[in-house]
DNA sequence: TGGACTATGGTTAGCGCTAACAGGAGCCGG
DNA sequence: CCGGCTCCTGTTAGCGCTAACCATAGTCCA
């Protein structure tokens, strides 16, 4: 009796009367501050152990006015990729000490990214990542003119935002590559929707690398990255028979064709070769199991989260940051089929 | 000159002086407090819009103890049904007016939740949201004897805290009744691991519905839920060659079966019907298309956010809230074959 | 020995908001 | 005509913390 234990929760005011010091001292030792005598300060350690004070981060916020949050704005949460990075940015987020909160939006009109970014800057998020992967993303984000960092995933880091993406356009040619040493001349490329950055950037890829070997790239068939337009796309193939092999701009795509393909007695790899991009975990257990290009989507998110908190804490200017994809060689490609 | 437009941000005071009223009326007129006349409230509406001004959360949750934050700690974001949950929970929850911070974990390690849990109170989470599908996250959770209203996906709600789910075991029955109607006798079981509560809920229903069909229940494989899985056991069941249709617990398993099959010359369903569940998006394209369970993780996140807003507010008692799954039939399930 | 500097820790103000109370205007019945 | 309502609005305090300043004691050099 006569205690306050049930006090909801103690405050530096709590600890200072135990430790015998003042609030401020306890806040010096929270924060680390130089200058406080090694006795006190392991005086005032006990008592913040004794208590289990945590710090009320309202309070904190408030005088600082630092929320310790990352924002991180996304559409496609669904999507394996988007869904990877996030898990990135978290982990990073949280060995540094920061919150993340989440905005997710379905499609990227600009209204909804408005409406998000609101969403997260009322919460006076510190910085915004942004993986919204549309081609109007970034100016939509510009034109908001924000007064904190900003890093799209995905963008090239013009303009006063900065930018992260794995390298889409060498994933496309290391992909295009494969085929070409395979011997094969005719090599389509079932893409992903042009509207969306890595969507252009993978064509791009192709396109270049084509052209290098002096091969024709009229066979361009635009998808919606899933595995319907990948089936429906694949019949279309199937029928036309034009190409020996076929770059597919996503792994669940890829997952359509071969359906398809399959369905029309066309065998992969032995009539057509197929490589798919992104390499989730099912790849491997296609049939055949699907040689795709690798991207470290975790990688990514970290490396987003290291930049981010680097501007935010004013030690570094912004820039553009690039992780290299890697080729995975499984059974659905194989060497260009002697007749036709 | 002289004028202060560079100032950081509005503050009440700000609003209150051009609309000639006090900081607290254009408080009330933020919170729809009654007792304000419509006179004074469009003059403070006007002078809000004129200047953008933006409630500071931080301040604001200083003095009422509420962060309106939820926090969702998740494990496995990078899988299908986590991800969709998370985003039906953010959706509700930003219609709502409140803030998603996430922590994720790998495993389900007892200190693992601890932290992650502690990150998120640390932040002043007005209540919890836990998709840790493991069997010992209930009694941790518990043991941490939190005082926040939580919610535990998959936890059937016992003892104090709330539980949310998709009706694992009226799922699995779904889908052997299915097989059952089919003519199948014996029907196999390719299980999650044993100690995730979905996974020992599907095991239960495939029991049951055995059971009063009064047939057998000895065909039971262990699977950790990877495609990898589903392949190696496949390989296996060809072998053996003892069930005539196989209920796998998730559909990348049965993409990994479905494999292993083909490899082995075992059509489906021709020879053996598989049902898989989740109905992930790939499914319906897999070779041959997947009967499975559909399971609506959005529509469970939603319920989720809706039922911890009740408790964060007040409004309502806590309980188990429960979503149907339904049966998909695709191509992967045909009658028994009569031979064999 | 005194002035200046350093190490340590206390005191005060205020971040922007809401809760609680105070006050004044208008209205009614007795 | 006054007490006691209701409706609206203003005043004050304080949420828990950090920044800025202040006070004291010890130290060092001129």
């Amino acid at each position: 009796m006569g205690n306050n234990n049930d006090r909801r929760q103690p405050r530096l005011e709590d600890v200072a009367a135990l430790a015998k010091v003042s609030h401020q001292t306890v806040s010096r030792v929270i924060n680390n501050h130089p200058n406080v005598s090694t006795g006190t300060k392991s005086r005032v350690e006990a008592a913040i152990a004794e208590l289990g004070y945590r710090r009320n981060t309202a309070a904190r916020s408030l005088v600082t006015r630092r929320t310790q949050t990352i924002g991180v704005l996304a559409s496609e949460l669904g999507q394996y990729g988007p869904a990877n990075t996030l898990l990135g940015v978290q982990q990073a987020a949280r060995e540094a000490g920061y919150f993340v909160s989440i905005a997710a939006i379905k499609g990227a009109a600009a209204k909804a990214i408005c409406d998000a970014v609101r969403h997260l800057t009322d919460q006076g998020a510190d910085g915004l990542i942004v993986i919204v992967p549309h081609d109007g993303t970034l100016q939509v984000l510009e034109d908001l003119n924000l007064d904190l960092p900003v890093i799209v995933v995905g963008g090239a880091g013009e303009g006063r935002l900065s930018g992260a993406m794995v390298d889409q356009k060498l994933g496309a040619r290391l992909a295009v590559a494969h085929l070409i040493s395979l011997g094969h001349e005719r090599i389509g490329h079932v893409s992903g929707p042009l509207d969306w950055v890595d969507g252009k950037a993978r064509v791009d890829g192709w396109r270049e690398e084509l052209a290098e070997a002096g091969l024709s790239d009229e066979l361009l068939v635009e998808g919606d990255w899933s595995a319907d337009s990948g089936y429906r796309i694949g019949q279309q193939l199937a029928e036309q028979r034009s190409a020996t092999a076929v770059f597919v701009s996503n792994d669940q795509m890829a997952l359509g064709l071969l359906r398809a393909f399959g369905e029309k007695g066309i065998r992969v790899p032995e009539d057509v070769s197929v490589v798919g991009f992104d390499d989730q975990p099912e790849s491997a257990y296609f049939m055949p199991p699907l040689t795709t290009v690798r991207q470290d989507f975790e990688e990514l998110g970290k490396r987003c989260m290291d930049l981010i908190r680097a501007q935010v804490e004013g030690d570094a200017a912004s820039g553009a940051l690039v992780v290299k994809p890697a080729l995975v060689v499984r059974a659905s490609t194989a060497p260009r089929p002697r007749l036709s």
